[in-house]
DNA sequence: GTAATTGCAAAAGATTTGCCCCATT
DNA sequence: AATGGGGCAAATCTTTTGCAATTAC
């Protein structure tokens, strides 16, 4: 594995992370997070140190149709997102069963999985449109 | 719905879309494609009719963390989307049969939900690392 | 001391938009 | 003739990168 170091910015970039678990903040989200510790934090570095903890498997990407930009969250087990497409929140939802079980090897061409997105897109409860 | 109106760059474009249903492509291999016809056709017009026809509900996107731009193609009857992260190639594989009954309504604090995005991330068969 | 990492600013890549002209209806 | 749509170029937005200075080890 790649030499690396603990830097501040590093371990900040992190614990906000993990502290906004259910946020799944952005990468400008993430930094305007971050300047309130460390005011000279550069959004370069965020972008950089956001792309090293996903290499390293710390830290995973989402991406779906529903937004512009990327969001991030901690290592945890396997499960889906749904995105509001009102209020523009994600949320974990856990992984349907039947998924978790598939055999996508030697199927349909596809010689190895490496990783799994579901997202589900629609509207939350709370994002309800006026009724009279 | 919106009035519109039936342009040569319009048409060209869907048909380009059905043409190539397995290809997936993107905004600017549509346009490339398009030029070959229209050589006066601009990228932004590409854009505009992708959006329209996504609008109309005759076209879907396709975006995961696979690659940078969105890929589109014709709408179809439901399916995921398998990615060969050596290749770059999006195939259509079957929505696994435990998905499609799946009742997300009304759980999790979801009201509505307007569709699914599920994508397989690896290799394709074709695609395998030399061996000794 | 050395090399990984930072801050800054510029660059890159994808997509959108303003504006004026043209073509479909 | 009215106006939706096109071409072009500039603008926007997100993410990456080059470089010189800094800092963890």
């Amino acid at each position: 594995m790649k030499k690396s170091r603990n830097t501040r910015q590093r371990a900040v970039i992190l614990e906000i992370l993990r502290r906004n678990e259910s946020a799944h903040p952005t990468a400008d989200t993430i930094y305007r997070e971050a300047r309130k510790v460390l005011p000279n934090i550069s959004l370069g570095t965020v972008y950089r140190n956001l792309n090293f903890l996903r290499e390293q498997g710390h830290v995973q990407e989402i991406h779906s149709n529903a937004e512009a930009s990327s969001r991030f969250e901690c290592n945890c087990p396997p499960h889906a997102h749904f995105h509001c497409t009102r209020c523009q929140s994600v949320r974990d939802i856990p992984l349907p069963d039947c998924l978790q079980n598939v055999q996508w090897d030697n199927t349909h061409s596809i010689s190895s999985v490496n990783s799994m997105e579901l997202h589900i897109l629609g509207a939350c409860s709370g994002c309800e449109p006026a009724r009279n």
